[in-house]
DNA sequence: TACTGGATTAGTACCAGGTGATAGTAGCAG
DNA sequence: CTGCTACTATCACCTGGTACTAATCCAGTA
């Protein structure tokens, strides 16, 4: 009797339902070419839940993704804000902001986040950011807990500058200036990202 | 007889199923009142399909979402690519992208766009963003195709200079300077963003 | 009054895509 | 020969439906 094929077969379907979700038990057999009782068997093993409970899983983590994203439009969650003056914001490096082989966190969720607080703290219906001078200190990991520190440096009419410092515990990860344009200033010209809502 | 009930539970029956997708035509049956088969003539009517069916649907979406994700290490599709030279990616700005009230994209994914270029172009193991000083020209709105261009200006052993400009045709909207470090210089201490594959 | 017709309910047959249990077969090892 | 593992087969049953037929209620109307 061959030994290998079940072990291989396991990889086989463990990468087949992985690739293709939708795959019923009868396809499978077809790939595999072993009967459908094996599959249950080898689903059993593998603790691979049947077809409608994967659907079912899928629909239920794009459900709680979609009802999560209202974070989305402010990245992080700002904990204080004095409007003009200064604002702190919270965000944690989860699985999706890393690179997944070295889970070192990519460096547009770090900017994303002083980017919105320093948008938020701007006190006016509409702000955008014309400029941005950035700087990453060190690199940032999965797990690890960002604090953003924001301060408004100049309050011109059609823009302010704002400082934020991003640190992990005491240590700085990341500081960056941003000229931000404000809708004060009549008609808003340039532009990357608008004022979130304060809630 | 009550002509209202009907509409009314239509009505309901939909706002129901809308706000969770989850319920089976028993559970409804126990909420609005009525028989099964009442409930599963008004989906028909609705032409709101089955439990599974939804499940399905949410699942393929959130599939198509996930498979996309592969385009989320880098943000935007390189088109072209000359090492350590200069590279094109093209990233259009969809839904997702904007700030819901006015369509205008949020800034850091025009700013990822651009990172994740200057990363890719650069021949080296792991690249990661070190410094960023970043103009956003004008504003870029739901449906427009960004096209960045990088160009590596200078190549020093463990650090480089990018060049990012970023079109929305003729039009530039972004450009921005970056100070990537690369692994060719020992220990890579600072960084923010990571190579992503070439494919 | 009886008749018509929409809304509702009931019941049946059938389906996909399984679970769970039980039994049988093939092939080799001790 | 016995025991073990791997595999296959079969059957009953489950959920959450579809598709169809038929009965019932109840109102308006000729």
């Amino acid at each position: 009797m061959e030994r290998l094929p079940k072990r291989q077969r396991h990889q086989q379907l463990s990468r087949l339902v992985e690739e293709n979700p939708f795959m019923t038990d009868r396809e499978l057999t077809r790939l595999l070419k072993v009967s459908i009782q094996t599959i249950r068997l080898d689903r059993m093993e593998l603790g691979i839940p049947e077809l409608r409970e994967r659907l079912k899983l899928m629909a239920e983590r794009s459900y709680d993704a979609v009802r999560s994203l209202p974070l989305h439009e402010v990245i992080g969650d700002i904990v204080d804000l004095q409007l003009d003056k200064s604002g702190i914001s919270l965000f944690e490096i989860r699985e999706e902001h890393v690179f997944s082989r070295t889970g070192i966190a990519r460096g547009h969720h770090v900017f994303a986040q002083a980017n919105s607080l320093a948008v938020a703290v701007i006190n006016d219906e509409i702000a955008l950011t014309a400029a941005a001078d950035i700087r990453f200190v060190r690199q940032v990991k999965l797990g690890e807990k960002c604090i953003a520190k924001a301060y408004v440096r100049s309050g011109g009419r059609s823009k302010a500058k704002v400082e934020v410092f991003t640190y992990v515990g005491e240590e700085m990860v990341f500081q960056g200036h941003f000229i931000i344009y404000r809708s004060a200033g009549e008609q808003v010209i340039e532009g990357g990202d608008e004022r979130a809502d304060r809630n």
